[in-house]
DNA sequence: CGCGACGTTGATTTGCCTCAACGATTGTGG
DNA sequence: CCACAATCGTTGAGGCAAATCAACGTCGCG
């Protein structure tokens, strides 16, 4: 399970045998079966999630019961409420597994902790970070100025294997339209 | 100039006399004068911005012609491309003065730099793009799931005193709406 | 089998856009 | 300092993309 993590961080830092000791027992391992939940909203979340098997969701629920996804994680992406983790405040968001998961944890004093023993782990979730700012930028622009074809292209584009492993409803829900809507948007481009 | 910038650092990370020099010598000032651009889409970006004194926009424009902001920036925030400037390629965006501008601007060498000999910027940085991260993420979901109006009621509530200083047609390009749809809403507001 | 979850299809509605016209304000050159 | 243009906001009429509501088909599974 660690060896994901440890081929994933050298990526972008280098790390030596003792180091890569250190990491591994900061990280706690979990297992999430299908449909169950790793945060609710309300909860304050504790943890910043790397996913070594599976697949999960952060969605949102507005105050008209509508669900939005924020993000989709699946292996060697991380998951979590950044700003409920970092602010010790409730989450807005449910995280949930849409397949059987195995994830690594670590928990703020975890981290705080890793910091201090090794700094060249601020420059990596500083690079982790820059690069979801980058992706939520887009995404910002995207939905703007893009019709709901156009994000369902980039959509199949991007995560080319992510449409099989979960239902139709759920991205439709992340690309912001109906089920109905996205089903029509497909049987438009199936006919070509 | 530079002391809004050591202000802002210090609400992150402590900075001693030494430092603080250190600092001053890795960013250089530059003045825009209203309506100059400090980016081009098709340029690389060279620098990131600090603001000390202005307002700026950073928007997009798609290939029908339309312009979508994706930030604005006023005093003690941050702006530029980020992705250009990390990834060395070129811009999609267009960084324009809507007032005359004060400036400080670190270059890509610049800032290696200041982590080599500074790694306590690390953390600044990593705390800076988490917080425009977060930003971010909420934009995206609100956009998802609410309607203009409440856009722009959020809108208000979260930069109450930039409405005044910039043209309503930016902010309706801000919300994802055009000037015409933004105006009736604050009529419709107007009336209560 | 029968039930619930999911996807599809049709009819209607609505939020927002497009286009066009028209004041109000700002700015600029003669 | 005025005249004229450009810029910006407002209003109306009509149109379109996507939502809503409702019905129905299909599949997997207890």
């Amino acid at each position: 399970m660690y060896s994901l993590l440890i081929k994933h961080l050298s990526k972008h830092i280098s790390l030596t045998n003792e180091e890569i000791i250190l990491l591994t027992t900061a990280f706690r391992a979990k297992r999430l079966k299908k449909k169950e939940f790793l945060l609710h909203q309300g909860e304050t979340s504790r943890q910043e999630t790397f996913v070594t098997k599976g697949c999960l969701r952060a969605y949102y629920v507005n105050d008209k019961g509508e669900e939005h996804i924020a993000q989709f994680a699946v292996e060697d992406w991380w998951i979590g409420d950044m700003y409920s983790f970092l602010t010790d405040t409730p989450s807005t968001l449910y995280i949930e597994a849409l397949e059987d998961c195995e994830l690594l944890q670590i928990d703020r004093p975890g981290l705080e902790e890793l910091y201090l023993k090794l700094p060249k782990m601020e420059r990596f979730f500083r690079i982790i970070i820059q690069n979801a700012f980058i992706a939520s930028q887009n995404r910002v622009i995207s939905s703007m100025s893009k019709t709901a074809d156009e994000r369902y292209l980039d959509f199949i584009r991007k995560y080319p294997n992510i449409e099989q492993r979960i239902p139709q409803y759920q991205v439709a829900a992340y690309l912001g339209v109906t089920p109905e809507f996205l089903s029509r948007i497909r049987k438009k481009f199936a006919r070509n």
